[in-house]
DNA sequence: CTGCTGATAGACT
DNA sequence: GTCTATCAGCAGC
């Protein structure tokens, strides 16, 4: 995909993502996924989005130029990979959810062994991150560029009566907001899981 | 299939 | 201190 046309709004280009191609050269190997499901996030209105609360230097990409991969780590031990949307000063990206492998599937068995499906290789955005390498040294690479190590190119693209909307998963602010997007003939879309509501500690008890 | 839980580090109130 | 744009493993249908 252009620059230009990753420049729009999150909104509008979240669904234009689906069906893109994500390509990566790994350790073990060259791999491709077939993009199936997205979420947008913008700092403008989306109290979700790590850029609403203004600029640091963990979301400094979401402020730059559009086509650039904004990649977090979560949880003590997952990454997760945006591409950035929006003119250059505008902060907005779109988090790749989950993927089909195209190729190389058996390089990609080799980088997530725990995965028991094929369908589950790609199926969440750690996993997915997992399988493409994306690490903190990728955060920033320019997807447009030919030469870079993570690529986006056009594939076939997901009629619209193919794609279905939803609230984001596992988002507490803002969760009523049908920011998600995936190709609902895809069995590679992670599961819902809604935001807020989590046990931590066994209620009445203090330990 | 559904639901629960621990692991684990860093950003932020 | 508290919360997180999560996952794998396991229990119980």
């Amino acid at each position: 995909m252009s620059r230009a046309e990753l420049a729009a709004d999150v909104l509008q280009v979240a669904p234009r993502l689906l069906g893109t191609v994500l390509e990566a050269d790994t350790p073990d190997g060259p791999v491709a996924v077939r993009v199936v499901e997205v979420e947008a996030y913008r700092a403008a209105d989306d109290p979700a989005s790590h850029s609403y609360r203004g600029r640091t230097p963990r979301n400094a990409v979401m402020f730059g130029p559009a086509g650039h991969l904004y990649v977090y780590f979560v949880y003590g031990m997952h990454f997760c990979a945006n591409v950035s949307c929006l003119p250059d000063g505008e902060a907005g990206a779109v988090l790749l959810r989950a993927g089909e492998v195209l190729s190389d599937l058996g390089v990609a068995r080799l980088r997530r062994p725990t995965a028991r499906r094929d369908d589950d290789l790609a199926r969440g955005p750690a996993r997915l991150a997992s399988l493409l390498g994306l690490r903190r040294e990728h955060n920033g690479i320019d997807v447009t560029d030919a030469a870079s190590p993570v690529r986006l190119r056009v594939g076939e693209r997901v009629p619209d009566s193919r794609i279905a909307t939803g609230p984001r998963v596992g988002v507490a602010a803002a969760a009523a907001l049908p920011w998600r997007f995936w190709d609902a003939a895809s069995p590679a879309v992670s599961a819902y899981r809604p935001g807020r509501e989590r046990h931590r500690i066994a209620p009445g008890r203090k330990r």
